[in-house]
DNA sequence: CAAAGTACATTGAGGGTTCAACTATTCCTA
DNA sequence: TAGGAATAGTTGAACCCTCAATGTACTTTG
């Protein structure tokens, strides 16, 4: 025991301050985007992956995996999207268990008159606070640890079953 | 109209870079804490706000600005913590109208217990990650980000309150 | 080819967060 | 010093996310 490596000064501060950017980020861009077209920010994110897909549709999966959400959350989120009116569910052709989410005319339309003010946000509350440089520096940084985070669940290839519960099933 | 100055590539991949990241870090942390100590990773910071403040105590609005949480969302947590009796209230003395959060024993055994695995989360998937000037560089970012924020709300200073509605009680 | 294993997607319960009231107290000012 | 404005904190409803369980279909293998 004793084993633990604490934080030092520097990196007490370091941390902190990613914690602060980050969450005040978060909660500024999500309160900004939900005054200005109702939509929250990791909804309007599942409409701007499928805008940018072929055909405006997606995989259940694939969707989940380019807007980093887990597939229950997903499910949950397009549900609501459905219900909107914003995004349409259709069954997939070449796996039956699967199913594929289209943006509608209206989604697309949504996310077109949220765009600007969205990208206002972050362009004011992101980049106008970095020099050129700061903003290459913290993608490098970020573009590490996202790339390190990602590797973490290549075994457990489905992040919603728990492999540590083997119970036969009768 | 059309005056939207939207991302260039460069700055699409670091806003990118920088929302997984946050998003991947995050979730880790919050899984691990969850499954370590049973707590979520926001009830998490606010006990140690408390462990670092005189006395182990904080007004309630206090509290609120240094764990970044509304008056609302923390009212929330702090019942929560009370019940699991990690933290008591305390009517303020000198303000009738204020509360004091403090920290109990088992608050603080409990934090004690959970700090060394955060901060070996902490350490593995953030500063493991970068350099030692990387962390630097991602720091002076982060600090000018969240100085921008936090100058955002120094009008309205009660972040419950909304100004837009004006309208007489009575 | 049948059985076992794996992958896709959904569901419901439980907990966390936000927003908009609401109560109670204190501050300010005429 | 009375009355309105501002401040501290709480509450309930609505929404979102996580976790574990479930149903269904594909895939591997003996």
């Amino acid at each position: 025991m004793s084993g633990t490596r604490w934080l030092d000064g520097d990196e007490q501060r370091t941390w902190r301050a990613f914690l602060s950017a980050s969450t005040l980020l978060f909660s500024q861009l999500e309160r900004e985007m939900q005054r200005d077209s109702g939509l929250s920010h990791p909804y309007y994110e599942i409409l701007v992956r499928l805008s940018e897909a072929e055909g405006r549709a997606l995989r259940m999966s694939e969707l989940a995996r380019n807007s980093m959400s887990s597939r229950s959350r997903l499910s949950h989120a397009v549900a609501r999207l459905e219900e909107a009116g914003l995004v349409r569910r259709e069954s997939c052709p070449s796996d039956r268990r699967g199913s594929v989410a289209v943006l509608t005319e209206k989604g697309f339309a949504t996310l077109d008159s949220a765009a600007p003010m969205h990208v206002e946000g972050v362009r004011s509350h992101l980049f106008d606070q970095l020099t050129r440089e700061q903003q290459h520096e913290l993608r490098t940084a970020c573009e590490a640890i996202a790339e390190h985070l990602s590797g973490l669940d290549e075994t457990k290839s489905d992040s919603n079953a728990d492999p540590r519960s083997p119970e036969p099933s009768h």
